[in-house]
DNA sequence: GCTATAATTCGATACATGGCGAAGTGACGC
DNA sequence: GCGTCACTTCGCCATGTATCGAATTATAGC
């Protein structure tokens, strides 16, 4: 129930759902969600927490940036299933298809330019 | 998206899992959900609302009683879907299976004990 | 009609959550 | 080592939500 529900929570806010859903190309690394989403950085990584915590997601370290995944390891069971629903449910959503031409100018951009730009 | 959101938020509620759950085994007038979450009417109600809304429940009115029962027409497309992972994830649930264990001696009770047991 | 009852809606309150900026953590490069 | 940078954690505030009791609606029975 407990692992349930925090599937369930973290799929119940708009920002996250996009998050997953920008994930489906490939992961990602934080500054990219940032320049996706356009919140703090904070927020991003308290929502990337969340998904994190809820089995959705996993997370690669290299040096200095942290990459997010989609889960593939099914630690909770339920995960994939709501992780399929999700991509099968969202993937003609129209919002969805914007953020995901967005994003592919994204990955293109200097990583560099990209994790300063939300400095200024 | 927004449909969607409508789901994972009626889904991210511990009672309002209860209550869908419950109703696995047929339908259920609010004076047994209230029985069995052992809520204030008004809140028991607003709850069956937002899964109505989330397209998860339907109803059926029968004079002075209304009757939740679990979704079978697709308006949503995603709304089964959603179902069938949430019975398929919760259906081994240590509470939900207690749940269903009263819920059995409550469909039993005399209806009018009931709706009015609240009240004391 | 009038009363009683099942359920909903309304209003108020307490708690949870999303958001930001500031401070903290860990890794790179000089 | 020291500053810089990517990211996280912390503290705070605004908004949203779960809950209740009271008032409202709708129906049944007299």
């Amino acid at each position: 129930m407990k692992e349930f529900l925090a599937i369930t929570k973290a799929l119940s806010d708009e920002n996250r759902l996009r998050a997953l859903m920008a994930l489906t190309d490939g992961e990602l690394c934080v500054c990219q969600i940032i320049e996706l989403l356009g919140l703090a950085p904070s927020t991003v990584s308290k929502h990337m927490a969340v998904l994190h915590q809820a089995g959705l997601v996993e997370t690669r370290k290299d040096g200095r940036w942290i990459y997010y995944r989609l889960a593939e390891e099914a630690d909770l069971p339920c995960a994939p299933t709501a992780l399929a629903m999700t991509l099968e449910c969202l993937g003609t959503d129209g919002r969805i298809r914007d953020d995901a031409k967005r994003m592919k100018s994204i990955r293109k951009m200097n990583r560099d330019d990209l994790c300063t730009h939300y400095h200024n």
